[in-house]
DNA sequence: GTCTATAATTTGATAGAC
DNA sequence: GTCTATCAAATTATAGAC
């Protein structure tokens, strides 16, 4: 694996647990076995790292989701991007790195801020086409719905350190197509 | 104004916007016209001004919230709350803040965490039992999707910069009951 | 209670050798 | 591409004068 994927997947990993503004060049350096002089050679500011960071993990949600305007139907999608949010908090036991990103979003470099937006209205258009093409009343409205209930429940679930909450916040995610 | 109400007031506005590792006692002095000295003062660490502005935006939601086994229908109490949330939105512009602290939960120090769990568990027990009064087949689980929405709403409003995003997001939060 | 001064450490970032 | 070395600034926190 390259050093710039390792870079990358530190950062990942440290701004999902601390945030853009808790950790450091120098922490990413230790996680990778580099000194911090050599980040900096890959991605010069931390915002270039953090949009970089925040741009790999929409192109590795958008993999998951696969095709939007495809023919499953709408139970199937919302189970497929349910489980991409439950994975993370099971599999990883961290935040959505967008959701960390989101909560400190006017606080951020213009470049991560762009990138983390982009995120959810990437999120927000998957959802819609998938509300839409079951012949929803105000797919808008649900989208931004079940995309809330998603980043809310991570969010609480992990703040009561408890992944039933997770489960019991997105019972009706499937229900109110 | 006493000046230990004024240090929560800034380091509560800094949090929403930054989170927990996004603001300085240098900050803080400079938004109160003190010293940094001065701040350590009355909050010796940063650990203890986290957990006190937590313990004080707990008990105004409380405030806010009244007694949750009033007689007031399911509906208003949902509107209650849900106002709550909106008003720190739109006259503030910012963040819940213990959803800002809630999405770094695991790298607070531990009298910040616990505060923010604390804040998360009151949230679920008022909806609880608001639910419960009003026969719901599962308060618990109404409870935490009511929170997490909330919560939710905020952070995916603030991150598209449009509050009408909170209210799409939101509009189920009454009929779900 | 607030200040000046400062300690001890960490931060983002750069210069230049190899 | 990675390193050593370093810079200038910022960080949390404390000591002690007033």
């Amino acid at each position: 694996m390259n050093i710039r994927t390792a870079i990358i997947d530190a950062a990942e990993a440290r701004i999902r647990i601390a945030g853009f503004h808790g950790f450091s060049f120098r922490e990413i350096a230790a996680d990778v076995g580099v000194k911090s002089a050599s980040v900096h050679y890959h991605f010069p500011t931390k915002a270039d790292l953090g949009a970089a960071t925040a741009a790999r993990y929409l192109q590795l949600l958008l993999e998951q989701l696969g095709d939007a305007i495809d023919a499953r139907p709408l139970a199937v999608k919302l189970d497929t991007i349910k489980a991409v949010f439950r994975n993370g908090l099971v599999r990883d036991g961290m935040m959505c790195l967008c959701g960390a990103l989101g909560a400190e979003i006017s606080s951020l470099p213009a470049p991560v801020a762009l990138q983390t937006k982009t995120f959810f209205e990437e999120c927000r258009t998957w959802l819609r086409r998938a509300f839409a093409t079951n012949g929803n009343v105000d797919p808008d409205a649900s989208a931004v719905q079940c995309l809330a209930l998603l980043e809310g429940a991570l969010l609480i679930a992990r703040s009561l350190d408890d992944v039933v909450v997770f489960d019991q916040a997105t019972l009706l995610a499937k229900t109110h197509g």
